[in-house]
DNA sequence: TGTACATCAGTGAACGCGCGTTCACTGATGTAC
DNA sequence: TGTACATCAGTGAACGCGCGTTCACTGATGTAC
């Protein structure tokens, strides 16, 4: 067993890819993308630039890194919260709150998923990380919500895929709204989603 | 009257900033605001850097001249559009599709309108554009939903500033889903409106 | 256990480049008389 | 109409600075025997 095990010495480079990304995190969402310089995310996060550059082969290549960690933090988070619903007196309110728990909406994250939702208009590359995003957040929505309206006996005048897509463009219009008016966007956010939840399902039936 | 009109001999001058502020919208939208740089747009519009600095003071008065300029137009068309709905079979959805029209949806506009809520989200004093549009486009959309609904007889659950203010956030959030997949935005966009709608409206009236 | 060697993470100086901004200027346009 | 002057829009060279990236290096950690 005398070279086995070749990957036996990497022991801190990951916990500073970690930290660079936590930096990165930090620096993009106060100064935004192209403002932030390469000194500053490393500054941040304790280390040179030529420890940047050991890592990472670009200031592109560390965004992508930090929104596929960032994503895969929320898709997992999200994931996490999918345990059925008990018998709530009313399980359209329950799924609608559930939901609003999924979306990740601290300031943080608002700005720096933008910032890359426009970065990804430019970059093809980068748009799949986000088309990956919004697709598993999708399913996650549907199989809160649907079966939350079947338990209630209300039946969805559109495809159910079609008011998720709904949900989830007014959630990316509340994150673009709180980047000047969090209070506002806080304020809404529930009841747009209640409205458009109403709004996509028949006329409640007629008790039998 | 030898030195009456001291404003005579600055003819050019507001053709040149307008040229300029139309070179910033192109190379806004194709390369964003921090990636583009004063000789960029200059030479798009024909100029030198000089001509930039002798009507700007900074990179950045030129995004809230812009932006002040585009916000001014597109208010201007949207109170161009209020004029009010004929006797449709159908009031509710053409006020919907009414306020379809209202939103400027093109991609450079989508790119820079995004573009500068991030910049706003950052400088408190350019996001005082943003509120006024929005302030100004949801008097706007009240004027045209509201009665549409009142003559369709329907009673609003929610006040119809509320409404309008989802409106305007499910708008939104298509601007940012646009920016990665344009036909999904496109296809949404219709549908998503209209479940808004509906579910704002209290249960269609039994006809008497 | 001790010595010689290999590997690797991270350092920090150096590179050339393009940026935002300034400024002394030119030449066209208009005014005074 | 013609000449002398004033104003202004726009030029283009120059400034210093901070950027992204490279690279020869150091020193700590682990391995071989």
């Amino acid at each position: 067993m005398t070279d086995a095990d070749p990957e036996r010495p990497r022991r801190r480079r990951a916990a500073t890819v970690e930290r660079l990304l936590d930096a990165a995190l930090e620096t993009f969402a106060e100064q935004g993308f192209a403002a932030s310089s390469v000194e500053d995310v490393c500054s941040r996060g304790g280390f040179t630039r030529g420890a940047f550059y050991s890592s990472f082969r670009s200031k592109d290549e560390l965004f992508a890194a930090l929104m596929h960690r960032e994503v895969e933090r929320d898709l997992a988070r999200a994931a996490g919260m999918l345990t059925g619903l008990g018998d709530e007196p009313d399980p359209v309110t329950a799924a609608v709150d559930r939901s609003l728990a999924l979306f990740r909406v601290g300031r943080v994250w608002t700005l720096v998923t933008t910032e890359y939702a426009l970065h990804a208009a430019r970059h093809p590359e980068a748009a799949e990380v986000l088309r990956r995003y919004r697709r598993q957040m999708r399913d996650s929505l549907v199989e809160l919500i649907a079966p939350a309206l079947a338990e209630a006996g209300l039946h969805l005048r559109v495809p159910a895929a079609e008011l998720i897509r709904a949900v989830f463009a007014l959630h990316a219009g509340m994150t673009v709204l709180s980047l000047t008016d969090p209070a506002e966007a806080d304020g809404l956010r529930r009841d747009a989603l209640m409205m458009l939840v109403r709004g996509a399902v028949s006329p409640t039936p007629t008790t039998p």
